[in-house]
DNA sequence: TAATTCTTTTTACGTTGTAAATTTATTGCG
DNA sequence: CGCAATAAATTTACAACGTAAAAAGAATTA
């Protein structure tokens, strides 16, 4: 028998390719980047990687799925680093701005990029999930907390294309530099106020 | 001297082909199109559309600058066609969702798109400014008429950014289909509520 | 040591955008 | 009219792409 491959072994590799492929997407665009150069910047020949991951989408799939796993990390992070409904929200806002545009090709990977057989990855489904509810979270506070009233999910919803508005008009160009953070607490304190209960 | 081009020669050809770009842009999305496939759909050969256009980013240029400019003028006519500051309103962005919805290619290539380059384009940008503006009337009349309270470019990039944010959400596939309407909707009510003036 | 078999590399194919060379077609001039 | 001149179109060609298939390499067991 020849040395196989550990489950780590397969596992490291496909980390350090991610980490290149993240690297590179984030300095190119993702199309941009050829198989050939991941597989150059891991120092092996052109078809190795193919060993590891089905084909380039698959590679994107799990670029991806870190990266939802990563958001969801740093909003849940920011959700339990403070208490109150108030402070909550606002951390957890100030998180995914600071996700946004500290990793903006991870962000339009993620929330950007229609990729049709997403579902053909569960780990990618189930971290888009996760990243979902991390994001949804702070709107029960609120809600809870009798500073909000109305559907948790519509809500959810309307704070979530808000921010994703902002967002995405600044990456694409249409907004100047550094407004869409303004624009996106703008709409938080608009919103806020327009679903305020009634008394 | 041999048959020179004449400029409705050029235009023709350049029309012919961006009609053709739009159409398989909207079927198998942009990167799927290839330069010979759009020559082919022309029934001319691979090399002759370069005649009349720069490189393949030109041609995504001026299909870009079409799109800006028939989103433009649905929002213009819409504004126009009905009167009175709220009327517009819903009628402007009631354009600006069918527009969106009824042709999604399009409207991920207007403003869901970073194109390096696009200041080398100066009808884009005029376009792009067009369309810009044609969005934003309406917050003016909603100020004029004392429905709403403040910078009117600030009010203006919030329902922008929200109507936006709702609609690529969708076309992401990370809200049901149907949902943006709704959502954008929602936003609409709950920002015009949030900025009503105080009494 | 030799056979086995998993991993990796090499080679190869069809397709891409487009540069360069070639062919085709139209016009004005002798 | 015929023929050079020249714009337009086509053909050819090239480097790079994703990846299938074939070949080579290496480690384990018998």
């Amino acid at each position: 028998m020849p040395r196989v491959l550990s489950q780590t072994d397969v596992a490291d590799f496909r980390e350090r390719l991610c980490d290149a492929a993240e690297r590179l997407f984030a300095e190119k665009g993702p199309d941009a980047v050829t198989m050939r150069q991941l597989a150059a910047d891991l120092g092996v020949s052109p078809m190795t990687p193919y060993r590891y991951f089905q084909d380039k989408e698959d590679i994107l799939a799990a670029v991806r799925t870190n990266g939802f796993n990563r958001f969801a990390e740093a909003l849940e992070t920011a959700f339990a680093s403070v208490s109150g409904a108030k402070a909550k929200s606002s951390a957890v806002g100030e998180a995914y701005l600071t996700f946004a545009f500290g990793h903006p090709a991870a962000y339009k990977l993620m929330f950007d990029l229609y990729q049709p057989h997403e579902n053909d990855y569960p780990e990618l489904l189930t971290a888009a999930h996760r990243a979902h509810a991390s994001q949804t979270a702070y709107v029960k506070e609120l809600i809870g907390a009798g500073l909000l009233s109305g559907n948790p999910d519509e809500i959810g919803r309307m704070f979530w294309a808000a921010t994703h508005g902002a967002v995405t008009l600044e990456l694409a160009g249409k907004l100047p530099h550094g407004t869409a953070r303004l624009v996106s607490q703008q709409l938080g304190h608009t919103l806020a106020k327009g679903l305020r209960p009634e008394p």
